[in-house]
RNA sequence: GUCCCCAUCGUCUAGCCCGGUUAGGACGUCUCCCUUUCACGGAGAUAACCGGGGUUCGAAUCCCCGUGGGGACGCCA
């Protein structure tokens, strides 16, 4: 058998998105699995719509994602130009072709592709308007997923615009017998677009390539498709939140697929080494973030310390935190360390960390008041601070050792300094412990927050 | 309105093709354990075969009809 060539052609005409981003995914992962091609090409022939920056985000999210394309633009590749807007030549040219078959006809300025059989009229309720049908026979289409689907194209359809640019069915079809597509694979509300497709495969004369429609995304909350203006549905918002691409590539994975067992964190070499299309599901699923929230989370706590320090530093570079938390690497590095096991995201770490970077942090008050209830604890407070002189600050052990030394003495355990203490110094109930938080500090700082805090 | 696709816990899904399972896993939620907080982790709980017919000794699984959800019906892609 030939090898394998599959396309992704998104239009720029707006945000790069969910739905989009899994319809290169399966492709990608079509192409890597059977040792084939993966094309981009892209569909900007609606010139009212198409813009440069659209075009880029969809190379960021692409190379972003891991999803780097074999020919395309910024490659190259043997079939010419790969941006629709370039190719009018061989549009031209295919045009012609089927005005020497005789299967085209003009009205009203724009070229319409000619369907072969009777002719008959019929009021339109939808379009409220009579329209000519065409008895035509069914087309068949063996979808590599959904197994034999039937439809009947029975209208003429316009091909090329009356300001002369050719549209969305014509150009798509020509560009995939001239790149030689093998297969097709794209959403499924494209299935009713397939038979107007396959129709002028026949006209040119061409082989049909392999139909794959792969089950649509729908939004979070409410009825309907993901669409470009639905909440969570930008990958340029996951990259901004500072996901990890490999958690969001994964959870993509299994949405409309899944490995037939349990696993779920997978490597995506074993993805591709065990995707096929008859293995896509046939049902659309809703988008669910809270569990994309969770793929991220294990992904993170299984980076390696530098990996993570690289990423967060990343991360914060693009945030307005980032001026002051970047200001000393050493002890960014130090809280970063902190920080890994804790959070799920880093889109969580500049509020997690705030405090270790300045000395003016929020105290949240209602967590001070339900500290603070307990009654007694500036005592616990000025016992710390008489013995923070002579404190072992070398290491989260010397520290715990002496706080549990100091606990012993009147009585009490480490818990009873616990809350407060965390509370002092950083504002908060929740956070690393506090013997980390003391070393990273320093004495200095820790002895200054204490005090502060106990005057308050 | 017409045509097409789909249907297992709230969500993602395994099981369906090749009928016999205590219908499995994960996220979420809840409980307990671990624990110096918060997370992580561990143990458990919660919760599903859309409805009705048929075929069959037996149906989540095969067939039909409803219903529900989704998509398409542009000189958008």
């Amino acid at each position: 058998m030939s090898q394998v060539r599959v396309r992704f052609a998104p239009s720029p005409t707006g945000f790069f998105h969910i739905g989009s981003a899994r319809t290169a995914l399966f492709n990608w992962l079509y192409a890597r699995h059977t040792g084939g091609v993966f094309i981009l090409r892209i569909e900007d022939t609606d010139k009212e719509r198409n813009s440069e920056a659209f075009l880029n985000l969809i190379y960021d999210s692409l190379r972003w994602l891991g999803m780097n394309w074999d020919e395309g633009p910024q490659v190259g590749g043997a079939f010419g130009l790969y941006r629709q807007s370039e190719r009018g030549a061989i549009y031209t040219e295919y045009l012609e072709k089927l005005k020497a078959a005789g299967r085209t006809y003009e009205k009203e300025g724009a070229i319409w592709f000619k369907l072969i059989g009777d002719r008959y009229e019929v009021f339109d309720e939808h379009r409220k308007k009579t329209v000519t049908k065409v008895k035509v026979a069914p087309t068949v289409i063996e979808d590599q997923i959904r197994g034999r689907v039937e439809r009947v194209e029975d209208e003429d359809f316009v091909i090329v615009r009356s300001d002369g640019n050719p549209v969305f069915h014509f150009v798509n079809v020509v560009d995939d017998i001239a790149m030689k597509i093998t297969h097709v694979i794209r959403g499924e509300d494209h299935l009713s677009n397939t038979s107007k497709h396959v129709e002028l495969f026949k006209a040119f004369g061409a082989p049909v390539p392999a139909f794959a429609h792969i089950p649509l995304i729908l939004k979070q909350n409410g009825p309907g498709k993901m669409s470009k203006r639905d909440q969570g549905a930008l990958i340029e918002e996951y990259q901004k939140r500072g996901f990890l691409p490999e958690a969001l590539v994964n959870f993509l994975c299994l949405l409309g697929w899944n490995p037939k067992d349990d696993r779920e964190k997978m490597a995506i070499a074993d993805v591709i080494a065990l995707f096929d299309l008859p293995g896509v599901n046939q049902s659309n699923a809703r988008f669910d973030e809270k569990k994309l929230g969770h793929m991220n989370m294990t992904y993170l706590l299984e980076l390696p310390a530098s990996e993570f320090l690289k990423r967060a530093t990343a991360y914060f570079q693009t945030q307005p935190a980032g001026a002051l938390a970047l200001v000393n690497p050493e002890l960014f590095r130090e809280v970063m360390l902190l920080a890994q096991p804790k959070i799920k995201g880093f889109e969580e770490l500049p509020a997690y960390t705030a405090y270790f970077f300045t000395e003016d942090f929020v105290v949240d008050p209602k967590v001070k008041e339900k500290i603070m209830a307990k009654g007694e604890l500036k005592a616990r407070l000025a016992e710390l601070i008489a013995v923070l002189p002579t404190m072992d600050f070398s290491s989260d052990s010397a520290i715990e050792e002496a706080i549990k030394a100091l606990a012993a003495g009147k009585g009490l355990g480490f818990g009873d300094y616990q809350a407060v203490t965390r509370l002092a110094i950083s504002g908060t109930n929740a956070g690393p412990s506090i013997t980390s938080m003391f070393r990273v500090l320093e004495r200095e700082r820790v002895t200054a927050r204490l005090v502060r805090f106990a005057v308050s």
